[in-house]
DNA sequence: AGCACGACCATTTTT
DNA sequence: TGGTCGTGCT
């Protein structure tokens, strides 16, 4: 069979195994994604029903390359694969049976920040607060607990023991009360409300077993509980199940993804085999090398071999920096040399970091050396502000339950209804137990309202009844454009002209262009459809490599991806590895995971950088080199300006003139006999780690964490620390 | 009701 | 350093 040539021996091997579940485990740049599309193009080849194929993939963007390669390898029909992430596949099954547990199939995806909404209201309606969380860290945690499959119930009752925990308890069950209420479900629900079906409905559980002969799923090492339980549910022995995976790529952890999913594949399903890769056809051999000498240093993983037919290629490179500004601006002048003398493309060039506040600093070095980029994730074009504003409206329009996005379009376009008439309205609505959107038909009934306010509710939820009742009779793109042009959104940008609000003015229409293009692709999509979509839409997925520039991103963004040239920035202690409080071994491991993941995105080189010294907070921290680039194979890195201390950043300030206004002092940074990471100890405080060094000569302060008082900051002029033995 | 200013807090990583 | 949130003024 043709579609065989483009494989090597093993990678066959696994293609055509079609009988029992197996486990494809292998490490970076082996094929395994190949081998994932190249088995479903075999399969649809073979006969099999692309309708009866269930290929799980990690990022939306994933599955629509995975497609469009397998509808380039066996044709169109390969359109009615069911393809996707677990969230989307599992939110279409969910539209489909909403009735069945109780919500209507019109129901809205909370995304974080109206999760985040949803638990800020819960507190207040409540009256509670918890000092030390915030409603951020609070749905958190709820998400954590959700991931671990706690019911807030279960949580409350048995598990929460201190008195924060108890208030996370309460906060937990309104939460999802109001979700319900609200006829609406977080990320989390798109996960644990199909478990809820499928054990409750086994009728429905036996029509989806009946619907997906074939599951496959990709990037297994970082499935979680939840989507673990889903496979178990939808799997019999007559089932056909293929997963695919790279222990030593599992990143998510912090998330609740599991590797003894992985670990335990062959005893959760029966007759289970394993298949391996071993060949790398993505890097050189100093590539390879050096990032199995950063694995191995993590115990415990399934062990595999990973050769190469490709040279050893060059050594990694280790850039010293004096701060973020001149590493950044080393890396600019690096992009601008290295695309001359190797002739490469700025496509094919990627600067990762571990957290985004990091691009800041790159960004602005690229901007002045006129090199364009572009970032993936950071701010998503979906969650920013007008653009969530009409997407409100939509939701509204589509679920008059949806309260998050009722509030949040209440009063915007300013039409005042303000806050505190709100709050009038919220009460009246839990008094009588109804909606707030059944308060706003009887608002005349909620005395506290100023009259001339009742008036303006009125007008507009008339407003909105008319676009509720439109939404059936207009496409999606009519409806959505009259609105837009009702509320006059685009107008009051235009007319406030300064640069933030053409940028929204610009955002607005992209979204209506967004608009036109997903009616054209899905032609008889309703506003519920595209609603679905856009909830799950994520900063990954808008990633096109058509324009010509350097890419920006997380690693956490990279996986999957691959560049011949790659930046990694940023290889500092606290920073990567990012390790907060006293090493935790699981949190240790998973951050050296995450820089072999970088290294692997490499194919023809990498550049490591570290900067000595770093704004953070407005204040000046000195950093010290990351573990990480110790742990490298010497023989396949070189540090590229050794001594290059003071006379280079000199040259390099005056370049930058206004922006070095710190002096560096080095004096100090020598002198001091511990850096970022010691362990040290205080007469009063006893024994502790250094978490940050900040400031300058006498202002230089330390902060530590002791094991026994807690984290202080200290000044060091006064404080007597010294190095514990 | 709506704006301006100041206090405070923040940095993981994302479906 | 910069963005968010609350208060107090108009
Ligand atoms: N048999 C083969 N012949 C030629 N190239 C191959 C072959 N198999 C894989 N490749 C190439 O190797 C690279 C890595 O493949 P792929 O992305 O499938 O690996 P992976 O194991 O999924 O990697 P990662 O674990 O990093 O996600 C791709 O560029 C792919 O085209």
């Amino acid at each position: 069979m043709k579609i065989l040539n483009d494989l090597n021996e093993q990678q066959k091997t696994a293609v055509k195994f079609n009988t029992a579940p197996h486990m494809i485990v292998a490490g970076a740049g082996s094929g395994k994604t190949r081998v994932l599309t190249y088995k479903i193009a075999y399969l649809i080849e073979n006969g099999f029903q692309p309708s009866s194929i269930l290929a799980l993939t990690f990022t939306n963007k994933a599955a629509k390359e995975m497609k469009d390669r397998i509808i380039q390898l066996v044709g169109k029909k390969a359109h009615e694969i069911w393809m996707g992430t677990f969230h989307s596949i599992f939110a279409r099954i969910l539209r489909a049976e909403a009735k069945k547990i109780g919500y209507e199939e019109n129901f809205s995806i909370y995304d974080r920040e109206d999760s985040v909404a949803l638990v800020n209201s819960c507190l207040q309606g409540l009256n509670i607060s918890i000092d030390s969380l915030n409603a951020s860290k609070i749905q958190s945690r709820i998400s954590y607990l959700k991931n671990q499959m706690i019911s807030a119930e279960e949580y409350s009752k048995h598990i929460a023991t201190d008195l924060i925990e108890k208030k996370v308890a309460e906060v937990y069950l309104e939460y999802n009360k109001r979700l319900k209420e609200n006829n609406s479900m977080d990320f989390d629900d798109l996960l644990l409300k199909p478990i809820d079906l499928f054990t409750n409905h086994q009728r429905i559980l036996s029509k989806y077993r009946g619907q997906f002969k074939y599951i496959l799923v990709d990037e297994y090492q970082d499935t979680n509980k939840a989507q673990y339980e889903l496979l178990k549910h939808l799997t019999t022995t007559r089932i056909k199940i293929c997963v695919v995976g790279d222990d030593a790529q599992s990143i998510y952890g912090w998330r609740g993804a599991e590797i003894k999913n992985m670990l335990n594949f062959e005893k959760d399903f029966a007759k289970a085999e394993t298949f391996r890769l071993e060949q790398n056809y993505r890097s050189t051999g100093n590539i390879l090398k050096a990032a199995d000498s950063i694995i191995k240093n993590n115990s415990g993983q399934i062990r595999k071999t990973l050769w190469t037919e490709n040279n050893d290629g060059e050594q990694l490179s280790v850039l010293r920096c004096t701060d973020e500004k001149d590493e950044a601006y080393l890396i600019a002048k690096r992009i601008k040399k290295e695309i001359t003398s190797r002739k490469i493309s700025l496509n094919e060039i990627a600067i990762l970091y571990r957290m985004n506040s990091q691009s800041r600093a790159l960004e602005e070095a690229l901007r002045r050396e006129k090199i364009p980029y572009k970032i993936i994730g950071g701010v998503e074009f979906y969650r920013r502000k007008e653009v969530k504003d009409i997407v409100g409206y939509l939701r509204v329009i589509a679920n008059q339950d949806d309260e998050e996005s009722l509030l949040r379009i209440m009063n915007y376009p300013q039409r005042g209804i303000g806050n505190t008439s709100i709050s009038k309205m919220i009460d009246f609505s839990r008094k009588l137990d109804i909606p707030l959107f059944t308060t706003m038909l009887r608002v005349f009934e909620v005395i506290e309202v100023k009259e001339r306010i009742q008036k303006n509710v009125k007008q507009f939820k008339l407003f909105l009844d008319k676009y509720i009742n439109l939404k059936n009779e207009l496409s999606l793109l009519e409806l959505t454009s009259a609105l837009v042009d009702e509320l006059g959104i685009l107008r009051m940008y235009k007319e406030e002209n300064s640069q933030e609000s053409m940028q929204r003015y610009d955002n607005v229409q992209e979204l209506l262009s967004g608009i036109a293009e997903f009616s054209k692709t899905n032609p008889n999509a309703t506003i519920h459809d595209f609603l679905a979509d856009v909830s799950l839409i994520t900063g990954l997925d808008q990633y096109s490599d058509v324009e010509n520039s350097v890419t920006l991103m997380t690693i956490h963004a990279s996986k999957g991806l691959e560049f011949p040239l790659v930046f990694i920035t940023g290889c500092e202690e606290d920073i990567f590895p990012l390790n907060q409080r006293f090493d935790s071994n699981s949190q240790i491991e998973e951050e050296r995971r995450l820089f072999y993941v970088a290294l692997t995105r490499a194919e023809k080189k990498v550049f490591i950088s570290y900067a000595r010294s770093r704004y953070r907070f407005g204040e000046v921290a000195y950093q010290s080199k990351s573990r990480f680039i110790e742990e490298l194979d010497p023989a396949t890195v070189h540090e590229l300006n050794k001594g290059n201390t003071r006379k280079g950043g000199r040259r390099r300030k005056a370049f930058y003139d206004e922006l070095y206004q710190e002096d560096f002092d080095e004096f100090n940074q020598e002198r001091r006999s511990f850096r970022v990471g010691s362990r040290v100890t205080h007469d009063m405080f006893g024994i502790g780690k250094v978490l940050k060094i900040t400031g300058t000569g006498d202002n230089q302060k330390v902060t530590i964490a002791f094991e026994e008082k807690g984290t202080k900051t200290l000044l060091l002029k006064f404080a007597n620390i010294r190095l514990a033995s």
